[in-house]
Parts: C-alpha cells; sequence; structure tokens
DNA sequence: CCCCTCCATGACATCATTTGTCATGCCCTT
DNA sequence: AAGGGCATGACAAATGATGTCATGGAGGGG
C-alpha cells in the first residue's frame, strides 16, 4: 500500500480569480499590477479565443472583458461566457463610453460597464463588488465535469441529463473523485476520505463501491469515466 | 370538510421588484416612471427606517438606495439590508459622484453606483443588468418562516440555527405546512397533498407525523409553531 | 505462453431508517 | 363527570444502505 497522500483541491466553484480579455499588452499588464495591488489574483488572456477557453478551464469570479479585439466585439462572447454554467460576472472595459454604447454592453449581458479611462481605485471598487456578490452566491452549488453535473446541495448526480440516483456514500464517493479528475486515488486515499478510515479494513469495500457508482453511471450505456490503475487505484476521467 | 383550497404562498427568493429609498418625492416619482417605462415595478419608501421595513417585508431583487437622506447616510443600512437573507441587490443613487465618492460606496457594500444626473437609459440598463444576475441565483432555495429556514433543493430544515433532521414525509409535511402559514390545514387536506390519498385511511397517520414532526422542531425547548384545531385540523404559526 | 496477482461482480447478511398501525391514556369541552 | 378528540410510546413491516465474501476473469511479469 502507498502512503496516503492528502491532497485538498478547489471545487469547481466561481472562484475569487480574475480573468483579463485584452489585446493590449501594455493596458493588461497595467490591469494585472492595480488588481495584484488590491491582493486580487488574475490571468490574462489576449483574444477571444483564448479567453473562451481559459473561462471554460478555470471557474473565475470575475471578467474583465475588452471590447474592440481583433477577434472582433467582446460583447459577442458574453453569452458563451454565461454558459459555462460557473456563475462568473463579466465587466466590460472600453473606450466606448457613451451612454449608448453603456447600456449596449448592459444589455447584451454585462454586469457593470466602465469606461476607458478610468481611476484604479474604482477599478478595484467595482471589482470588489462583484467579487463579493459572486462569493455571496449559492454558486457552489453546480460542479459540472464533462457530461456530469453534480448538484452540492441536492446532492443529486445527472450525466447527459438523465438522474442518477446514488446512495449517500456514493455521492460522497462521486464527489471525492469529481474533486480530484485525472488523478490516480489509491484505496487508502478513498478510504481516508470517503470512509474517514486511517487503517485496511482488509476487505474491498472500496471495489465493491466504485464497482457500484461505475455501473449507476453507466447504466445507459454511457462510456465509463472511472478507469482502474492496476496495482495502484483507480482513476476519474470526465470525458470531454 | 372544508374545501381544499390551494393558496399558492410566493417563496422568499429575491423577486424582481425595485424599491427606491428616496426622501425627495419628485426623485422618487421619476424614478418610478423610468422603471416602470422598462416594465420594471418598484414601490418606494421615503426613509431608512421605511426602506429597511420594506425590504424585511418583501423580497426585493434590487434596492436604489440614495445616499444624503434626514435619517443619514444610505450607505449605513446597506449591511443591514444585506441581512435579510435574500440576495438583494443594492445600487447607490447620488449626487456625490467623484471617485472616492463611488469608491466608498462600492467598499461599503453597493454592487453598483451611478452619479446623478444620470441617463434613464443607463439606469434601466443597469438595473436590468442586476435584476438579472439576482434572478440567476439559485435564489429560490431558502423559504424562511420566523425562525425556521427551509433549504427546498438541500431538503434540510434549521430553526434558530440548529438543524433538524427531518425523514422525507415530514420534510413533505413541513413544506406543506409552510406554504400554508396561519391556515388551518384539515387532516384530509395533508392526506391529498402530502400523502397523494384521496379517501380517508381510517388511521390516524397525520397525527402521529405531526406528532413527530412537532418533537424534533421543538427538541431544543424552542416554542411550538404547530397549533391543533380542535375537531378542525392543524395551523402552523410561525414565531415572529 | 503460462501463471499469479489483482480486480470485478453477484449473492448474501446485517443494520439503520422510514413509515404505518394500534392501544393507551390524557385533556378539553360541554 | 363523561365523551370525543388528540398525543404518544411501542411495535412491525418494508425498504434501502453498507459491508463481507467467494468466485471467476483479465492483465502483466517472468
Amino acid at each position: 500500500m502507498l502512503t496516503s497522500e492528502t491532497i485538498a483541491l478547489g471545487t469547481a466553484m466561481a472562484g475569487n480569480r480574475v480573468l483579463i480579455i485584452e489585446d493590449d499588452d501594455g493596458t493588461a499588464g497595467e490591469l494585472g499590477r492595480i488588481l495584484e495591488g488590491a491582493g486580487i489574483g488574475s490571468d490574462r488572456a489576449a483574444s477571444l479565443d483564448e479567453g473562451l477557453a481559459r473561462a471554460a478551464d478555470e471557474a473565475y469570479g470575475l471578467i474583465l472583458l475588452d471590447r474592440m479585439l481583433p477577434g472582433g466585439d467582446g460583447l459577442d462572447i458574453i453569452p458563451q461566457l454565461r454558459g459555462d454554467g460557473h456563475g462568473t460576472a463579466v465587466m466590460v472595459l472600453s473606450a466606448l463610453g457613451r451612454t449608448v454604447n453603456r447600456v449596449e454592453g448592459l444589455d447584451r449581458g454585462a454586469d457593470d460597464y466602465l469606461a476607458k479611462p478610468f481611476e484604479p481605485e474604482e477599478l478595484i471598487a467595482r471589482a470588489r463588488a462583484m467579487l463579493r456578490r459572486v462569493a455571496a452566491q449559492p454558486g457552489a452549488d453546480l460542479v459540472t465535469l464533462g457530461d456530469i453535473e453534480i448538484h452540492l446541495k441536492a446532492r443529486t448526480v445527472h450525466r447527459r441529463g438523465r438522474h442518477v440516483a446514488l446512495s449517500p456514500k456514493e455521492f460522497k464517493l462521486m464527489k471525492f473523485f469529481a474533486d480530484h479528475p485525472g488523478e490516480v486515488l489509491t484505496r487508502m486515499m478513498l478510504l481516508e476520505r470517503v470512509w474517514n478510515l486511517r487503517f485496511d479494513p482488509q476487505t474491498n469495500v472500496v471495489d465493491v463501491h466504485v464497482g457500484r457508482l461505475r455501473k449507476k453511471l453507466e447504466a445507459a450505456g454511457e462510456p465509463p469515466v472511472i478507469r482502474t490503475e492496476r496495482g495502484t487505484g483507480y482513476i476519474f476521467e470526465p470525458s470531454a
């Protein structure tokens, strides 16, 4: 048996990081520095496509979106940014600062609209307000991994829309897998974190429950999502 | 046996109405008209105290808050507005429009800050954006009646912060009571709506379950909330 | 290529929970 | 004081969750 590492991963809830979608290097850098000075972490995407990719990847709390980008108007991707399920907020930053522009931005889905140039303090204050609101949401509710949806509060699981009824133990197991996608999880880890055991019960409880979970997750002929790593443990691999 | 009225009561989710807290009659009226023109319903409170009272009463989606009011600065009541549990958003409207003022407002809890004078279109767009975000929340989740909280998704009940573990049937019963506070519910109604029976099973199932629910709701010495209406049925009376 | 280890799975036992029934006794009302 | 209505403890049946075990199969190392 391997050592029982305890790796704490974050859930897929809307986080407190910010994604900056901005083609101009200078502006992007400045935004990043302003936020960093306020203790707000950020990543940067230089194009709309990259922005969409990053947003789909990590659950940001807020996205700062430029309007005039090489790929088109930032407003165009707001619907897709929304579609990711995380309750991410979108703030548009733009040199187009007239009222009609602002109204257009807000009507097309932005949560806030700040005209350039702006005071760094106001950006920080508005970003904080947005992150605060996002964090206050019961937002940690839905976790999506591939075609699997986990409703934490309701403690239900759906795969491709089909409801998968799980027992409490199975749900806990599912959640632990979901918290560690792509990682090999040894039986010891599972026993510790799902069964709260710090010793080996000398039985195959884990195997049996993994089997039951598999059966239920694949009951309608869906592809497998839990792979056996022979001699080691199991890996949860959500199908993209 | 009485007729089984089905009175649909609203849940405590944040709604789509707007509360205007503004002492100046002219401004308040204009705000109301602007919103009405955009199809957004609103109520008005003329003072901070009235605002707090109304906010506690109805679950607004958005509150428009003036700063300079007779009772003090509107910013002062933001924490209390937040405390109501509904995810209501707060937008501050103020003649104090300098960056420092805006930053102050946002830092003290406002979700948005619009300086007077403003374009009606921008107010509408921002109000819509706020309501949209509030509505996107899993808001219908929490129902509060007096000291009892019902989390619909999680299917859990708390009284005065204490978790009350209920069986499925008990939860359904609790929910039905919560949907009809202050109304006399006959055994027949309960059998119909909680047990899905259209006939009398000739047993005291209802009594037994009401008893069990009572026991659990009052397990820590809390005052009774379900009163027996002798010869008729039961009444759920949440303690204020 | 064969064997041995590891794993998957059906069957079963046990335990806990939920739900409904009944009998008893209290309490309120008249 | 008596009667009907209600509260409640005890019990039983049904259901579901969890863990154990035995068997057979699959896959990798030698």
